[in-house]
DNA sequence: ATCGTTCCCGCAATCGTTTGCGGTAATTAT
DNA sequence: ATAATTACCGCAAACGATTGCGGGAACGAT
C-alpha cells in the first residue's frame, strides 16, 4: 500500500549532494548556490517532497500542533468557537487535535496528559462543569502555554477569554425592565457553573440598579439546563400566587421550553409574559414567537483564542503577563420581548 | 516554562541500566526479569513518565492520529459523527486531527496533503460538495487507509459507509401515499449532490410503486437547500394551478421553511399539506407542527467507520476488500404528517 | 606570489525510542 | 566437572531532519 517516500537521504543521493546540502538548500540557507538551490528545489516539488513532521518534530520539539479540549462539541456555540479555531490555527500553520471531556473530571486530567504526550505546542482549553481539582491543569501550565475559554476559572492563573456574561444578562433584565416588567423570574444553573453564576450577578445588578426588589420565588436553579427542565420550570413558575410578567432564561433551550408550555396554557408571549434567553441558537429564530436572545460571538472567541496562544508559543519569554479578555454580545430582540404597538 | 521530561535515557542512568532494557521492561519484552521490570515501572509511574510520541512515531513510522476531513463541523449531523468518531478513536488509543474545507476543492486536496504530512495513520473523509478532481484522494490511497463516508463517490476505490438515504426517501414518500396523498412535492437538490440525488431515486422507486404519475412541475431543485430557499420554493409551490398535497424536503432546514409559509399562508399542516423532512435536526420538535423527518443515525455512522479503518491500519494485508456499507434510518413520524383522527 | 576573504558544501552529532545481535552469568543436564 | 541451555541485559545502529563546525576552492587584494 505504501509507495516510496522521498526523504532528504535519497534525493541527495539522486543529486549527489550531501543531505545537509539538500536541508540547507530547501530552507533557503545563505550558504547555498542558487544554483545548487533551485536543482534541489526543482527535484523536491518533482518528487512532491514533503519533510517528516515527527522526524522535525523529533529534532524541534515543535510539533505545530494545538491541543482543544471542550466538554462537548455538539452544540452550535462550541461548533462555531472550533469552526474558527481551525480556520485560524490553518492561516497559522497549524493542525488541532480536538478531545472531549463530557463533563468527565477524570477524563479531563487524561485527555491533558495524552495532549502532552502527543507533543502539542499549546491548549486551548474550555473547562468541565464542575472541574474542582485544577492540579493537573496547574501541571501543564508549567510545561506548555495554556489558554482558557468560554468555560474559565480565576483560580488559573493564565490568558482567558470570556464572554461579558455579566453585562449580557444585565442588559437582557434592562430590556425587560424598560418594557415595564417587575416580576422578573430568572432560571438558571446551580453555583458550580461559572457562566451562570456571572448572569445571575448581571440578573442581580440590574434590579438593584431599577430598585426592584429581589423575589426569591423568581429565581430558580436547576443543574440540567434543557428544554424540558424549561417547561418543567415553567409549571413551577405558574403556580405561584404572584406569577411573574418575564423570563429571563440562562439558555436558549430552556427558554424555548418555556415558551412551549406558556403557549400550552395560552399565554400570550411576550404581551403576558415575555421571555428571554441565552445563545441565539439557531432555534431562537424557529419556535414562534421568535425567541429574544443574547448571541455570544463564538468565532471571535475561536478567532482570538489562537492568536494569543500562537503568540505565547512563539514567543521566547518565559513567562507572559495574563489576560483576561471579555468580549461583547448583543441582545437579539424578537417577538418574544417585543413592546407591541 | 519547560520542566525536566523523563527520556528513557535518564531513567537508564538513575536505575544504572541500559536505556534498551528500560525500554524493553516497559514493553514487557519477555527478557526481562520481573524483578527489573518491575523497579522500571515503579520509578516510570513515580515520575510519570510517558514515551516522547515523536521519537517513537519518527522510529516506527505510525503515529496512531486519524485525520477527519469534513465540509463543515457545524451541522448537528456532522458533529454527532465526530463525537463518535472522537469516543471511538480514544478508546483504541487514537487521536484525531480535524479539518475543513468549507467544500472549496483545492483546500481539500491541499488538506490531504497536510494531513499526510503530519504523519497520519489513516484518513476518514466527507467529500465536498463538488469534488470533481478525484486524483488527489487516489493518490493518498496508495500510500494510506483512507474511508469515505456520508458524502461518498462510488469512482473511488475505497471503503465507504453511508446511510441508506434511497430507502429513507423511499420510506418517507410511502407513508405520505399511506396517507392518502398522491401530489407529491420534492424538494432536493441540484445534480451534483450523492445524497440527494439517491433521495431523489428513492422518490421515484415509491411513486412508481404505487402506480403515481410523475410531475414534473413538483420536483424543485435547488443548489442551497436552505430555510430561507424553503419559504420561497413553498411560494412557487403554492402558485401552481395544482397545490401537492405533500411536500417532501431532503432536508430538515428547507423543511420548516416549508411549514413556515404554509403556516403564514393559512394552510393547514398536514390536513391540507402534508411535511416531511430529512435529518431530524433539533429544529423538527421546536417548530409547530413538529416535524416528521428520517433520523439518520450519525453515532453508528462514526462508529463503524473507526472501526473498520482502524482495522484497516493494523491490518497487515497489502490490500483490503473494500466494502459499502449501508446504515439503515428511521422514519419518525410527527405531527406535520400525522393522520389525524 | 602570498595572504585574507568569501562562497559552498560535507562531516558528524543530535533528538528519544526501538530492536537485532551478541555476550555474560546462572542454571540445568550429562 | 564439563557442556549445554536458559535468563538477562548491553551495544550499537537506525529512523529523518537540523546545525555547528570545519575545510577546500575560488576569488580579490596587496
Amino acid at each position: 500500500m505504501r509507495q516510496e517516500i522521498p526523504t532528504l537521504k535519497k534525493m541527495a543521493k539522486l543529486l549527489g549532494y550531501s543531505t545537509s546540502t539538500i536541508s540547507r538548500a530547501l530552507n533557503n540557507h545563505p550558504d547555498i548556490s542558487p544554483n545548487t538551490s533551485s536543482k534541489v528545489k526543482a527535484l523536491a516539488k518533482k518528487l512532491n517532497y514533503m519533510p517528516n513532521i515527527f522526524a522535525k518534530g523529533f529534532r524541534t520539539q515543535k510539533t505545530n500542533i494545538i491541543g482543544v479540549i471542550v466538554p462537548t462539541i455538539i452544540t452550535h456555540f462550541t461548533s462555531t468557537i472550533i469552526k474558527q479555531i481551525l480556520l485560524q490555527a490553518e492561516q497559522r500553520g497549524y493542525k488541532v487535535i480536538i478531545s472531549e471531556t463530557n463533563n468527565n473530571i477524570e477524563k479531563e486530567a487524561e485527555i491533558l496528559q495524552t495532549m502532552l504526550q502527543f507533543g502539542v505546542d499549546g491548549i486551548l482549553m474550555s473547562l468541565s462543569k464542575n472541574t474542582k481539582n485544577i492540579n493537573p491543569i496547574l501541571n501543564i501550565l508549567k510545561q506548555k502555554p495554556l489558554i482558557l475559554f468560554d468555560k474559565v476559572s480565576n483560580k488559573i492563573p493564565c490568558t482567558q477569554i470570556v464572554i461579558d456574561e455579566e453585562e449580557a444578562a444585565f442588559n437582557a433584565i434592562e430590556h425587560l425592565i424598560n418594557l415595564g416588567r417587575k416580576k422578573i423570574a430568572i432560571i438558571k444553573e446551580f453555583e458550580h457553573s461559572y457562566n451562570s453564576e456571572k448572569r445571575f450577578q448581571g440578573y442581580l445588578k440590574a434590579l438593584k440598579k431599577h430598585n426592584i426588589a429581589i423575589d426569591d420565588k423568581l429565581i430558580i436553579s436547576t443543574d440540567d439546563i434543557s428544554l424540558e427542565k424549561g417547561k418543567l420550570l415553567t409549571n413551577q413558575l405558574l403556580s405561584l400566587k404572584e406569577k411573574p410578567d418575564a423570563i429571563f432564561s440562562i439558555t436558549d433551550s430552556a427558554a424555548i421550553g418555556v415558551i412551549k408550555t406558556l403557549k400550552k396554557f395560552k399565554i400570550a408571549v411576550p404581551q403576558e409574559i415575555a421571555v428571554v434567553g441565552f445563545s441565539n441558537s439557531k432555534n431562537a429564530t424557529i419556535i414562534e414567537p421568535n425567541l429574544t436572545t443574547v448571541d455570544q460571538p463564538g468565532g471571535r472567541i475561536g478567532e482570538i483564542a489562537v492568536k494569543l496562544l500562537v503568540e505565547e508559543i512563539e514567543s521566547t519569554k518565559a513567562v507572559l503577563a495574563s489576560k483576561t479578555i471579555e468580549i461583547k454580545t448583543n441582545l437579539i430582540i424578537r417577538e418574544s420581548s417585543l413592546s407591541h404597538s
